[in-house]
DNA sequence: GTTCTAACA
DNA sequence: TGTTAGTA
C-alpha cells in the first residue's frame, strides 16, 4: 500500500492548510487539543500536516456546518471507526486505494462551496 | 513574514 | 472563536 503511505506525508504548513480547508488557524489548533487531528512537527515544533490531515479537517469542517458541535464530530469519528472496524472484521469488504480516492473525488467534486481552494484540490485526485 | 503558546478589553 | 502578545 504506497498511497495510504503517501497520505501521511507531513507536507503542509497551518497556513496552507487554513487555506485549503477554508478554517481559521485557531480552530485547526484547537482541533488538535481535541485529538481531532495529530500534525507532525518540525524540529522547530512547527505544525505538518499530511493528506490525511487535511481530509479529516475537511470531514470537520463538513460536520461543524451541518450544525454539529466538538461533541458531536467525536461521535461522528467514533461511529466512523465502529463501522470501520465492523466491515473489516468482517471477511468481505475489502476496499482499493483507486476505490477511496474515487470516492473522495466524488465528495470533493459534488460538495460545493466549502473553501475557495476546493476546486484544486479536487483536481489533485482527478489527476490522481 | 509565518507560526507557536498562552491568555482575555 | 477572534485576537493580541512576545517568541522562535
Amino acid at each position: 500500500m504506497e498511497l495510504e503511505d503517501r497520505r501521511q506525508l507531513p507536507l503542509f504548513s497551518i497556513g496552507t492548510v487554513q487555506k485549503l480547508t477554508g478554517l481559521s488557524a485557531r480552530q485547526i489548533r484547537y482541533y488538535e487539543e481535541h485529538d481531532l487531528i495529530h500534525p507532525a512537527r518540525t524540529a522547530g515544533k512547527q505544525r505538518q500536516f499530511s493528506f490525511a490531515d487535511v481530509e479529516r479537517l475537511m470531514l470537520i469542517r463538513q460536520w461543524l456546518d451541518e450544525g454539529h458541535n466538538m461533541a458531536g464530530v467525536k461521535r461522528n469519528f467514533a461511529e466512523q471507526e465502529r463501522k470501520q472496524k465492523t466491515s473489516k472484521s468482517m471477511p468481505k469488504q475489502d476496499v482499493s486505494d483507486a476505490e477511496v480516492y474515487k470516492w473522495l473525488e466524488r465528495e470533493l467534486i459534488d460538495r460545493q462551496g466549502y473553501g475557495e481552494f476546493q476546486g484544486d484540490l479536487s483536481r489533485f485526485y482527478r489527476n490522481r
